[in-house]
DNA sequence: GCTTTGTAGATTGTCAACAATCTGCAATAA
DNA sequence: TTATTGCAGATTGTTGACAATCTACAAAGC
């Protein structure tokens, strides 16, 4: 999924380039199909919210627009269509995935459970290094927490618990939890983290970093499986106050 | 994925149809595509060792096996990569995916973590009906435990898992948990459950269910997750044994 | 007025053809 | 002999066209 190894090739026999950036946009030419190409732009398009859930993708307007016909198009559908970002219908067409509040709140059931998974697992084998890293985003939230500042907050949480699925090591790990992550973002009606609700948050961070660190891999896992579900009792909460005619939108 | 709605549609206005399965057969040549259908196709070719792991899928060849153009076969090969099943290389076609041992531990792992999930959740929410169905399945086990009947075993083996995850009624723990299963089925390198392991399994099965039965869902997490990470084990000393030149063959 | 029927346009499903790339083998040269 | 080069066939990538289906609106019938 990640273009990381673009470097992994050595010059071997073809020593005439002086250029590194050659083989690198070589390997990516290489590797990367126009469907693939296609699939990951409108994946950005809808997580960056500028395909809604619900929305129509027709099917010779999105060719046009991203210079392609439909053909890559129609495939790169079907693996965003696996993935579980749209969802097609025969002779009807191609629409971004609408979540519902309690589809939602099954998928963070799941996603508690890999959490924990991925606790346990980090804590039997994480190294120093990734221990430093995950301190060093304990810190950063607490920081942001200390400051008020949500969107750095955000972004440091998403990246938190990334990294400490990635850091695993185990690839079918963090696949499914990427998807799920993935899905989460598609339901965003008031997602936003309450303020006040920040510096709880970031408590928890460093008490798992903790966990992780003392090797306690039954600690982890439990610390982190309370997180998530935590997040999703506050989700649940939050949804159904918005399903409701509250008028609360000052809240951004 | 599953088709067990097509029933649903009353006879509505067109009541001239005695023939109740008419609709059913229209229920679903509307919702089926060629796409889907051939990816079904592929998917039971794969899983059932019909297209063993590394096998090249040649496009024009199965477009043709299968009397559609390499359009849907496309599309279809699509779904599969992003469901685990193949891997694409551009310019260089399609292959069934192969496992690798230390792959399938990961696997595994994460297996390990959703039946935990599933048997927390399950606890919670159980139906009599629901006990009763796992209790015959935990019991038909201990019967095929009993005349060492493996092929038996091994069918309600999965099902058991199956159902116990489909009981949750949470949809994407289920999506999730089907898809690892069946990345798992694509290893199957001597998988076959040593006979004299089968009835130590037969007890933890009924265990679990108690569990569950007894709403304790910590308990029944915990024994799942057990029960799987033996199972874990297991098939890694099996698969350390298989890559020996040990030659034992005589087992099937 | 309301429902039904019919038609035109738009949209998706499928296909076959063309272009680009790869693979294997033979011919050539060191 | 061994390595390299250059083809020819096979295979995949992409495209545009045609067929099937759906949607929306207007006309006709009750």
């Amino acid at each position: 999924m990640t273009y990381n190894a673009a470097f992994d090739s050595r010059p071997t026999v073809m020593s005439e380039s002086a250029s590194t950036p050659v083989d690198s946009v070589l390997a990516l030419v290489q590797r990367t199909s126009l469907t693939r190409l296609v699939g990951e732009a409108l994946e950005k398009m809808i997580l960056a919210g500028e395909l809604p859930p619900g929305s129509k993708l027709n099917e010779v307007a999105l060719a046009e627009r991203l210079g392609v016909s439909r053909g890559p198009l129609r495939e790169a559908f079907r693996t965003l269509e696996e993935s579980g970002l749209i969802r097609q219908e025969k002779n009807r067409g191609a629409f971004v995935r609408e979540i519902e509040l309690s589809e939602a709140a099954d998928i963070y059931e799941v996603r508690a459970g890999l959490d924990a998974t991925a606790g346990r697992l980090l804590a039997e084998r994480a190294t120093p290094e990734q221990l430093a890293v995950l301190r060093e985003f304990a810190a950063g939230m607490q920081r942001a927490a200390g400051v008020n500042d949500v969107d750095a907050f955000h972004a440091l949480n998403l990246a938190f618990h990334d990294r400490i699925v990635e850091m695993t090591g185990n690839a079918a790990l963090l696949d499914v939890y990427r998807r799920l992550v993935k899905q989460l973002a598609l339901f965003r009606r008031r997602n936003l983290l309450a303020p006040q609700a920040i510096p709880h948050f970031a408590e928890e961070h460093s008490a798992i970093v903790d966990r992780i660190a003392a090797g306690d891999a039954a600690g982890a896992a439990e610390a982190l499986h309370a997180h998530a579900r935590g997040g999703r009792q506050r989700m649940l909460r939050d949804g159904e106050l918005g399903s409701l005619p509250v008028a609360d939108e000052k809240r951004a």
